[in-house]
RNA sequence: GCUGGCGUAGCUCAGCGGUAGAGCAGCUGAUUUGUAAUCAGCAGGUCGGGGGUUCGAAUCCCCUCGCCAGCUCCA
């Protein structure tokens, strides 16, 4: 027989017989297949099953890699499709892939999956795994396969061929079951351990909303019940990170049915939180040479036909009707800037110009995207429009990148930058998009950061670097935006004088650094788990009193700190004192100062940080220095203000 | 907007055809307490809103509003 050199992990090599499966060639290394899910074949994913017909190499796939659990996952989906072929025969199967933490399946079924369906799902889907099918896999013609999936009238899998180039396709089979798969899978069904199916929901074809809509069925598949059991616990934990359940707990922010949907309402704490933030905002961009403007609510829609909102915009816009006259109330600032720019000729020597406003949008979204304080109709963005000459556009963007990292590593964030490309509705000619897009990658380039390209993800105007940060679940919200554009000056007509004398024409940057404080906050509270530095806690101090007799002398400390111009509240109720620290423990307040018999009589105080950690008894004084270097607003590293 | 789910006291939730319940929070009283819950009493709801079925609806049906998950869209 002939044999063939096989070498595992770029190391050993054994010379087996050619036309064995990697399952069986791993005796040879004396490796337990039990241990591997599939296997790399010179770098692709291949089934255990896989036979070798030539010199290669091959790497495990173990179940703790994450391509051996998206295996699993994967193979999962085609337990629960054929779970649910067997119980719903009259419903289509289109996709089933894993993702981040699962994976799901879509099926086209009109009448709906219940949530009641899922158990039944689940119990099939046990089942089909006590019977331990072999996931088998089969090689056939593009033509043969549609012919296979036509018989079987699953149009969807029609579809899927059409799309594929190569001649030959595979499927995979287990049981009565098959389906339209690259693979690779695990060797049977009785591989499958722990799984559960989480919810449903509709899905778009395709993911195009004018497609017919599918129903996708979510779950989640671990190689142990303890793995499972621990990812549903972080899930359970990360619910209670919900800035919508923090904001009311803590009393920060909140909505009203009866104010409207995606209307946020700033409770007291919630509206220190926020003013902090904005006192912050503009002292930083005061500081990078931005000047502060402010533009009015609403402006003549003759402006926005002007700047292409009205073709491009106008789903997302409200109107409005003042004595004849209809009004476009602001979904975005620019325009004004762009006026205040106008209003004056400008010179070469006056470029840059950057203008901040912390500027109040309104945008019309659909109602079943509106989430909490990450996506609402009404927001105010910490936003900017920078004018320059062409040869200062590229400095400016890493200037604005700068800035963003500079806040970003303030606050203890991590980022992913993506870089979306013109959408199809757009204004401007091919010629300003690519020349707008180039200086966005030039400057990212520059900054040596990694990115992500979105295709056909821009602004209407122009292409745009986003920056993206993740909420409690770990889903991904736009905060910081940097979008360059080259065609609202261009309709606007903007111009500087050159130090030739002539007419030039400026580039324009919008951007965002937070991007909106209702985000910004939302996924802030998400981040601190409501826990707030010092700087930011609403309220940063609370005196408790351990028995009514500290009440003259706690108030005194109260007083001396709020003058020191400390947040500060006081809880001199008649309770005990583990009660009160439970109490401000839960509200997160950074310190609490102990007020019993001994801190009156040597005039000093206790505190006791958010930690848990007793401070030790010190004298007032000693607390407010403390304190005074806690709260301490923080600058970016290497800042000459600080 | 679409698909599925959920709206009962301030919050978390039970009740799912027979005149509204618990815990926490709130109020009152007692207790004066040293680092995450002292005890007792009281009060609190047109069961999201509207319509219908029924002798009778929080409970069943229809419409509507809002929320949640996802899709599409986006800061």
């Amino acid at each position: 027989m002939e044999k063939i050199e096989v070498r595992l992990d770029n190391k050993e090599k054994r010379l087996i017989p050619s036309g064995i499966s990697i399952k069986e060639a791993l005796e040879y290394f004396k490796k337990n297949p039990k241990e591997w899910v599939a296997a790399k074949v010179n770098g692709e994913p291949k089934d255990l099953s896989f036979r070798l017909n030539s010199p290669c190499d091959i790497e495990p796939i173990f179940p703790d890699s994450p391509l051996g659990l998206e295996i699993l996952r994967h193979s999962t989906a085609h337990v629960m499709a054929q779970a649910v072929k067997s119980l719903f025969p009259e419903a289509k199967v289109a996709i089933g892939p894993p993702i981040e933490n699962g994976f799901y399946y879509d099926f086209d079924y009109p009448p709906g999956f219940k949530q009641e369906d899922l158990e039944k799902i689940e119990k099939k889907m046990k089942e089909i795994i006590l019977q331990d099918l072999p996931f088998q896999r089969k090689e056939l013609s593009k033509k043969d396969a549609e012919e296979l999936f036509r018989g079987m009238g699953e149009t969807y899998k029609l579809e899927i061929l059409e799309d594929i180039p190569e001649e030959k396709v595979s499927i995979y089979q287990q049981g009565d079951f098959i389906d339209l798969c690259r693979g690779p899978h695990l060797e049977s069904t009785g591989k499958v351990k722990a799984f559960k199916l989480t919810s449903v929901a509709g899905a778009y074809w395709r993911g195009i909303e004018t497609n017919p809509m599918l129903q996708r069925i979510y779950g989640t598949a671990f190689f142990n019940e303890a793995d499972l059991s621990l990812y549903l616990s972080s899930l359970e934990e990360a619910k209670k990170r919900d800035h919508r359940r923090l904001g009311r707990e803590l009393e920060l922010f909140t909505q009203f049915e009866e104010i409207g949907p995606g209307l946020i309402v700033y409770l007291p704490k919630g509206g220190v939180l926020r003013h902090i933030l904005e006192e912050f905002e503009v002292r930083e961009h005061l500081k990078r040479g931005y000047q502060l403007v402010m533009g009015p609510q609403f402006l003549k829609i003759d402006l926005w036909k002007k700047s292409g909102h009205l073709d491009y915009y106008k789903e997302n816009m409200y109107f409005t009707e003042i004595e004849g006259e209809t009004y476009g109330i602001k979904p975005m600032n620019c325009l004004a800037h762009i006026l205040i720019y106008k209003s004056k000729i400008r010179s070469y020597r006056d470029l840059p110009i950057r203008y901040f406003e912390l500027g109040t949008v309104h945008r019309h979204e659909k109602s079943g995207v509106l989430h909490g304080m990450l996506r609402v109709r009404q927001f105010t963005q910490d936003d900017a429009h920078i004018f320059c000459r062409p040869d200062q556009l590229i400095s400016e963007i890493k200037g604005v990148l700068d800035f963003v990292d500079d806040v970003m590593g303030i606050f203890g964030f991590e980022y992913e930058v993506e870089l979306s490309t013109r959408p199809k509705k757009s204004i401007g000619s091919d010629d300003i998009w690519e020349h707008a897009t180039s200086a966005l990658t030039t400057a990212l380039k520059e900054k040596g950061l990694r990115y992500d390209i979105c295709k056909g993800e821009g602004a209407f105007y122009g292409p745009k670097i986003d920056i993206k940060l993740k909420d409690a679940l770990g889903r991904k919200w736009q905060c910081a935006t940097i979008q360059c554009d080259f065609a609202l000056p261009e309709r606007f007509d903007l111009g500087y004088i050159g130090s030739d004398g002539k007419r030039h024409r400026p580039a324009m940057l919008h951007r965002v650094i937070l991007g909106t404080l209702e985000r910004f906050i939302g996924v802030l509270t998400e981040h601190y788990a409501g826990a707030f530095p010092p700087w930011l806690a609403p309220v940063q101090v609370s005196v408790l009193t351990v028995t009514d007799r500290g009440i003259p002398y706690g108030k005194s400390v109260y007083e001396r700190l709020f003058d020191e111009g400390f947040r500060v509240e006081v809880d001199f109720r008649n309770q005990k004192l583990g009660y009160k620290i439970r109490e401000a423990q839960l509200k997160k307040i950074p310190f609490m100062l102990v007020i019993g018999d001994k801190e009156i009589e040597s005039k000093t105080v206790t505190p006791r940080a958010r930690s848990g950690k007793n401070l030790g008894t010190m004298p007032l004084q000693a607390f407010i220095d403390l304190l005074k270097e806690e709260a301490k607003i923080p600058t970016p590293k290497g800042d000459k203000a600080n």
